[in-house]
DNA sequence: TCGACATATGAATAATCGTTCAAATGTCGC
DNA sequence: GCGACATTTGAACGATTATTCATATGTCGA
């Protein structure tokens, strides 16, 4: 692993850096959320969404162009880390967003990101 | 994969938020950038490059706990995407974050979501 | 109760990703 | 040129992740 070889190493400011760094909790949670949004089938679920209001499983599967085992699949993920709420009806299972920040960076991240400079290589 | 299965669908709101969706492209972009930070080691590197401005390899892998090879790779993939930018001055190599859309995504989730409710299971 | 249906789940495969080690490149001081 | 050094790179391995198929759960209408 070999965290410092002490060679060319400015330790000043190394340890500023270091006494300022976000512990190892807030950032292991930030890269779980963008874990979430790092996957094309999630984030059309989000913007059908974020559009739709409130949808079933199946409208999801069909507005996003996945199967309904790979919705689901992602459903429960996303779920489970409290970024959308379903409500229960019958046979059916409604999906919507949840007010959490997770709304707030993907709503931040399609508004601002449109058309302009590409990210890719 | 059978996209739409023709059987609980609401045909019209599905067609409708179809219309509405980002195209392949955009999605694609997203999920990428999201992708980029979506690691711990990579998300620290851009902690570090925000507070440190310009920084060596061996600076930032110090400040970041881990390898100066790790620190290398990751900053190769920031760099592919112009995350962060290089300056080399002789055998040293001078890493700064670039003015991306990733860096205002960054700085935004990381101020926005210190201490609050987790995003865990 | 039976069969069709909407959704959820588990297990298995395949693909992607991060880390490490070893070695390569290019630079500096002697 | 030689050896030490900062960084980069490639390949290999292990771990995580997405996707698929098959099946399970629970609900509705007849």
């Amino acid at each position: 692993m070999a965290i410092a070889p002490d060679a060319c190493v400015d330790a000043e400011r190394v340890a500023h850096v270091r006494s300022v760094m976000p512990d190892d909790g807030l950032v292991g949670d930030l890269s779980e959320v963008f874990g979430l949004l790092s996957d094309p089938g999630r984030l059309r679920l989000l913007a059908a969404l974020l559009e739709g209001g409130e949808m079933c499983v199946c409208d999801l599967a069909a507005a996003t162009g996945q199967s309904m085992s790979a919705a689901s699949h992602a459903l429960r993920l996303l779920r489970s880390h409290r970024v959308v709420k379903v409500r229960r009806a019958g046979r059916m299972a409604y999906y919507q967003l949840a007010d959490s920040h997770v709304r707030l960076l993907f709503d931040l991240a399609i508004t601002h990101m449109r058309h302009d400079g590409k990210t890719s290589e």
